[in-house]
DNA sequence: TAGGCCATCTGGTCCT
DNA sequence: AGGACCAGATGGCCTA
């Protein structure tokens, strides 16, 4: 598990975990998620780039358009469910279906424009992008671009803090003792830090945008 | 088969 | 009034 590729397998455990116990991130997750790390994709599992194909009645059924089929389901619904039916059992009247139809429809557009943003945010954080490996979920996506952000903004920091050592003449032999605080005022574990349980190979696979010069631990130069 | 993830529908609430 | 946002409910697909 060289890469992220499948943020399911270790690395992405391994990660998610040191970060967790920084109270980076996953630390907030509840329920079985938080235990087995989300969006655990298995390896070699197809990528479903477009969402999981629904049925084909699913599909007529939630395109929102008045097709044929469209409204059986709307009947399939409205008789599972009551909606469209109102409470005493009566069919409400046709325009307020047709209301109903066209908040339907700009909810949906709605989702589509977060879901993707969610994906625009997906293809700047460093993981692998590749056909062969799933998408990460929302949950995964979400906290792993705060992470990311966070790691960020500590290299940063310790950039500045290198930069002002050497404008002192004092060298990389000044201090760097303070954990580095995040801009957001929260102490965060530095992703190359000793208690990460990944080696640097991993390490830099994983974020493999993250310059190896960037880990303090590394001596695999490249 | 259970659990995770997702899309969609729906009604409620708030804002313009 | 209409639109945006939200959360709950529901059902489908996929994987371990």
């Amino acid at each position: 598990m060289a890469e992220f590729k499948s943020l399911s397998g270790d690395a992405y455990l391994a990660l998610s975990h040191s970060y967790a116990a920084a109270g980076l991130a996953f630390g907030t997750a509840r329920g079985p998620e938080a235990a087995g790390g989300y969006g655990a994709p298995g390896l070699g599992g197809e990528l479903s780039a477009a969402p999981a194909p629904r049925t084909p009645a699913a599909a007529a059924e939630s395109s929102g358009e008045q097709s044929g089929d469209e409204d059986d389901a709307f009947e399939r619904r409205r008789r599972r469910r009551g909606p469209g039916v109102a409470a005493d059992g009566r069919r409400r009247p046709r325009e307020q279906r047709s209301l109903r139809l066209s908040i339907n429809a700009r909810e949906r557009r709605r989702m589509h424009d977060l879901n993707d943003a969610l994906d625009g945010l997906r293809a700047v954080i460093p993981y692998a992008h590749s056909p062969s490996v799933r998408k990460l979920s929302k949950i995964a996506t979400l906290l792993l671009a705060k992470n990311y952000i966070l790691m960020q903004a500590q290299a940063l920091d310790e950039m500045r803090r290198l930069l002002a050592c050497l404008n002192q003449g004092a060298g990389l032999a000044a201090p760097v003792a303070a954990a580095p605080v995040s801009p957001f005022g929260q102490a965060a574990l530095y992703p190359f830090s000793a208690g990460a349980a990944l080696p640097c190979a991993d390490k830099r696979a994983a974020f493999s945008e993250t310059p190896p010069a960037l880990c303090k631990h590394c001596a695999e130069k490249p």
